[in-house]
DNA sequence: GCCGTTTTCGGCCCGACTGTTTTCAGTCG
């Protein structure tokens, strides 16, 4: 896969033309840059097909680049250009309030090129004495410079969502009529730079001092009275605007984002001879919609687009079509059935996790404890299962709220096997299989190891299949047009893991896996009762991933779920 | 550098806030 790599080089590129004034040239490297980055597929495929220019806003000139990046591994034009330029721009345009004209003048008159250049330049108080820049603007840059080194970056969606929650319960307390959670947390993005908040409010004023007086706030880094930003005591940033009632939707819409889908429906306003902003529809000088989001969309001659697809994916040419999916609903999940209990390495026990999850609406449940080869996790061996089963089959005479599935999470070992016998398997309800180990073989033998696992007949669903650990470790190399294509022909399911580091499938093979004809389930692989309410952050990936209902097994009823994995 | 329901040339989203400015450039989202 080297869709990240190209797509970071043609960011960079992007960078260094911004730095040197291109305009719009650096806004045709981004998005090719956000074309290939989201790609489901393999850029080196569609290279070997010779579509690259079949892609959006690739054409001649840039599909001759990434055949470059493809071929070499490299491109002389990006290496010349960084010559040019010999600055570290990632980490200088991280500093609040530092952009590229910025980082250009402080190149050009202070052969500023790096983190501890600039510290140096600001502490000796050389900055002031530029064009442009001042004592705030110089003691701004020492300030940020602190801040730029520590911060961790993008937090998962699973961690900063309760934060965004609490931050609008607190500002329910001001002088707002409405308050709404927006940006990439309304898209349900797997990891948030920041929480984007939107008020509705006749108090403007009130409400901003309330906003960044707050326990919570550490630094007031933006204050007017339609919008402001602040850094909370923890380091996430949180911007805030104020709208009328009138505004609200296209407000809504704005602040969603993202950005991508914004612009292009801007321009689609501008196609038919309107003016699209966060204030509403325009025609010539009169609003002609702005209240609901629905509204605005329907002006624009669209279908709603649902937050979660707002990523400029194609969602925009599909609404405009009238044929955008009917995305899986968050209470339409049925079932969960990847759980932990104490029989392994969860910490409550069936019972527990059972009368937990009929509260929660469900029909069904299975237990998939781990097996015997994987002893750091509490692997149970056969005779462990044989009684868990026992176990299990005398709570479902008890429990009448929810059905208790007997299952299994069985490992895959580094040739492929699986550590349970098949004879035991073929008496559980359900057997899931994921790789625990051995991440660092082939593409060949990874792909082979879980191909196998899809070929045991007893198999019905690969857990976690790419392995990935956001912000911890890569997903493995895997031939997932290999595995997709096994999976509908084994009838294996492919999990959608709903743990916040985890959400594996991601979105974009998420959908990739639909258009091949992939059934998925989606799973908490809970190892505790709070864990149980991280279906909503798997349910979340899979509409991003385009997923309806009848793509996820687990919508199903029990009796027809049964029926599909016998 | 890309793209086309007025275009193969001439466009390319739009607005708030800050700091350094006497009217605006740069940054941010």
């Amino acid at each position: 896969m080297k869709n990240r790599k190209v797509a970071t080089i043609l960011n960079r590129i992007a960078d260094l033309l911004e730095m040197d004034g291109v305009d719009f040239r650096t806004k045709a490297y981004r998005r090719a840059a956000h074309t290939v980055e989201f790609l489901s597929r393999d850029i080196q495929d569609v290279r070997n097909e010779g579509k690259l220019e079949e892609l959006p806003g690739i054409g001649k000139n840039l599909s001759k680049k990434i055949e470059e990046i493809i071929d070499t591994g490299s491109l002389e034009y990006y290496e010349n250009l960084k010559k040019e330029f010999p600055v570290d721009f990632e980490a200088l345009v991280a500093i609040e309030g530092l952009g590229p004209k910025s980082i250009k003048l402080l190149y050009d008159e202070l052969g500023i090129k790096n983190l501890e250049d600039l510290e140096k330049a600001a502490k000796r108080h050389r900055i002031r004495r530029l064009k442009g820049m001042g004592d705030k603007k110089e003691h701004q840059i020492i300030e940020n410079l602190k801040f730029a080194r520590k911060t961790t970056g993008r937090t998962l969606l699973g961690q900063i969502l309760p934060l965004a929650e609490g931050i609008k319960k607190e500002l329910e307390k001001s002088d707002v009529s409405d308050v709404e959670i927006a940006g990439s947390i309304r898209r349900m993005q797997e990891t948030v730079g920041d929480i984007d908040i939107l008020v509705v409010t006749d108090k403007p004023k009130q409400v901003m001092d309330y906003f960044t007086s707050m326990d919570e706030v550490g630094k007031i880094i933006v204050k007017g009275l339609l919008k402001s930003t602040i850094r909370l005591k923890n380091g996430v940033q949180v911007d805030i605007r104020v709208f009328n009632e009138d505004s609200f939707g296209s407000a809504l819409l704005y602040f969603t984002g993202s950005k991508e889908t914004n612009i292009d429906m801007r321009k689609i306003a501008i196609r038919n001879g309107l003016k699209l902003n966060e204030y509403g529809v325009y025609m010539d000088e009169k609003q002609i919609a702005g209240k609901t989001e629905e509204e605005v969309f329907r002006k624009l001659g669209m279908q709603y687009i649902e937050p979660e697809l707002r990523e400029n994916r194609g969602e925009i040419e599909a609404a405009l079509k009238g044929k955008l999916p009917k995305l899986v609903e968050y209470n339409e999940i049925m079932g969960d059935l990847q759980i932990h209990t104490k029989w392994s390495d969860g910490d409550a026990s069936i019972q527990d996790m059972a009368q937990k999850t009929g509260k929660l609406g469900y029909e069904y449940i299975a237990v998939t404890d781990h097996t015997g080869s994987l002893k750091i996790a509490g692997g149970m061996d056969e005779n462990g299962i044989k009684r868990q089963i026992k176990e299990i089959d005398k709570l479902n005479q008890n429990l009448d709220e929810i059905i208790v599935l007997k299952g299994v999470e069985v490992n895959i070992d580094s040739e492929g096997r699986l550590d349970v016998s098949n004879e035991l398997l073929e008496n559980m309800d359900i057997v899931v299989a994921a790789l625990h180990s051995g991440f660092r073989q082939s593409r060949e033998k990874l792909t082979g190891r879980i191909v196998s696992a899809m070929e045991n007949e007893h198999v019905n669903i690969i857990a976690h299949p790419t392995g990935r650990k956001i912000h911890y470790r890569m997903a493995y190399e895997l031939d997932l047009e290999k595995i997709f294509e096994v999976s509908k022909e084994t009838g294996t399911f492919l999990e959608v893991n709903s743990q916040p580091n985890r959400l594996d499938l991601k979105d974009i093979n998420i959908k990739r896996a639909i258009e091949e004809g992939c059934k998925l389930v989606i799973n908490t692989d809970a190892h505790n009762l709070d864990q149980l309410s991280y279906m909503k952050l798997g349910t979340s990936t899979a509409r991003r991933g385009w997923a309806e209902s009848k793509d996820i097994i687990n919508t199903l009823p029990l009796k027809k779920l049964e029926k599909l994995l016998s």
